[in-house]
DNA sequence: ACCTATCATGCACCTATTGCGCATGGTTAT
DNA sequence: ATAACCATGCGCAATAGGTGCATGATAGGT
């Protein structure tokens, strides 16, 4: 209910280009250069500079785009609460997630509600973390799921976003299986200190999450070689190149020649999952109850994979 | 920046019907059922139910638009701060006013805003109080000038409007040029008390504030009579059918059977005048000179009609 | 210093939203 | 029973608002 010219500047002043912002709205470049036009016409205010090549905001064009947040939380409170007062069915949800968050907790969601609610069309987007923020505020989608990265461009406590943890994802190590150590229970990071070790590329999503594992146990690792999928770096770990740490919920699937080992001692790395909505939003009915079936659905995956007892 | 439906059903709220929504908001019937269509289609929510031959909001409804008050509010706050932080310029600003009040005070107003601000265009909108909240609600003006009356449909604190005292507009006597009391300089109400008196029809706008004044000083006069217009009101009292309340705002023209006495003693009449904008908007650049011009005129009306001493 | 990639934007064209007028059907009041 | 009133559906027209391409401007690479 609030303009969607509006909803186009908050985009804008997040990605800062025009371009960015129509492929993140959906818009063509030169609709979302008239949609911003047609804002400052309309409000009588100078929103932007030309900047180089590019555009940028004013000040007083950053004042309103900061004074929003309150604005859009607001409606999305009122939306939730009228929702939730006249219990009425919503017609249209996005959500978003990222990889195996996707499939693991995402998948189940959207069959749930499926049956739950079958006139609701449920329609789930492949993003990464920070582009699911963006989908967010561009309205794309109402839910994400997504791993909490600390020093991300999105705080935790951004006005624009509320965020419920959903569970902690244990990382395990995987290794070749021939490897010395491969007929183990469990291993601590301090045993594989000296070992190859395959990651993601530095700036990654989960490479933060590496380091952060072993200066935790204050052990400088190896990093022998860079992998961007899950799957190349099983292989990689299968080929024998080196040892690596997978997310729980991620699947070795066929696999042969790796196993996975469970982490103890003192360093035990985890990703923290968690789903995040519009502030304001959280308290429709709809979010309530796909939170509900997210928190049962992670409780389900965290139990029937009884680990983790140290 | 909210919604052109939201601000319709908005209007809807108030009137009750679809018919006096159209005609307040400016559209055709068929265009105000359409837009209150589509707004529950688009937010998934059931507003409107069939009450006999017309529509009624439901619970959601009525839940929706109250909360919305608010929402309005922080929008125009919103705007009005940014408007202030980068002084930018409104480009259309429109009035509304009641009879007496909007010649004296909102023509000055125009004409000043018209002088400082040549790209501005101002509009004018000739109203009675009640329709000028409604066409605040609509959207259609940004200020009204209106006479403050108690037990109105709108309180003084309406969650929806903020309203600044403007001045209060004593009421004078209107004698015939030939009353014993017409070469007084003043005159008490006591003295009127047995006066056949001519008056609005009862309910409209200032009879209350004409029963307000008598029962304050105990007396309860003899309507004779009943106009609804000033001019008519003078032309009775000019032909000796009886004596009037007339605010001094009001001219009395050229009516040369007719005299204008002040009134003393412990009943002194007066109406409030108000301006009243939406609220959240006081804020703003042009409403703040807006008032400071009113205020600023107002005192001028006071000061050159020396009076009123006790 | 040129050339190229990148951006925003204007223009021509098109679509579909959206408003109006009129007619219809349902409902209350006389 | 008839009349008045109200909301709404339908056909039609206008226009707001979309796309795609071309243009102009700028930064960076060679």
């Amino acid at each position: 209910m609030i303009d969607q010219r509006l909803i186009t500047l908050r985009v804008f002043a997040r990605c800062g280009t025009v371009g960015a912002t129509a492929e993140l709205t959906g818009y063509s470049p030169s609709a979302v250069s008239a949609q911003l036009r047609e804002l400052q016409r309309v409000l009588g205010m100078q929103l932007l500079t030309k900047d180089g090549r590019g555009v940028r905001l004013t000040a007083t064009g950053r004042f309103l785009v900061a004074g929003s947040d309150t604005l859009i939380a607001e409606w999305e409170t009122l939306r939730a609460a009228a929702m939730e007062a006249g219990d009425q069915v919503q017609s249209h949800f996005g959500l978003g997630g990222f990889s195996t968050a996707a499939a693991q907790l995402l998948a189940p969601l959207a069959a749930t509600l499926r049956s739950t609610r079958p006139l609701l069309e449920v329609q789930v987007l492949e993003a990464n973390p920070s582009r699911c923020f963006d989908l967010l505020v561009a309205e794309r989608i109402d839910l994400a799921v997504i791993v909490a990265m600390q020093s991300d461009t999105y705080g935790e406590d951004d006005p624009r976003f509320e965020q419920t943890v959903l569970l902690d994802d244990p990382l395990d190590v995987i290794l070749p299986a021939d490897h010395p150590l491969a007929a183990r229970q469990t291993v601590t990071l301090e045993e594989l200190a000296s070992e190859p070790w395959i990651t993601e590329a530095a700036g990654s999503t989960y490479h933060s999450l590496f380091t952060a594992a072993f200066t935790a146990v204050g052990v400088t690792p190896r990093i022998a070689h860079e992998a961007v999928e899950w799957e190349t770096q099983i292989a990689f770990v299968g080929a024998g190149l080196g040892v690596g740490l997978l997310p729980r919920l991620a699947p070795l699937h066929s696999a042969e020649n790796v196993v996975r080992l469970r982490i103890t001692g003192k360093g035990k790395p985890a990703r923290r999952i968690v789903a995040a909505v519009r502030r304001g939003s959280i308290a429709s009915p709809l979010i309530q109850e796909s939170l509900d079936i997210l928190q049962k659905t992670a409780q389900r995956i965290l139990t029937t994979r009884p680990e983790d007892e140290a």
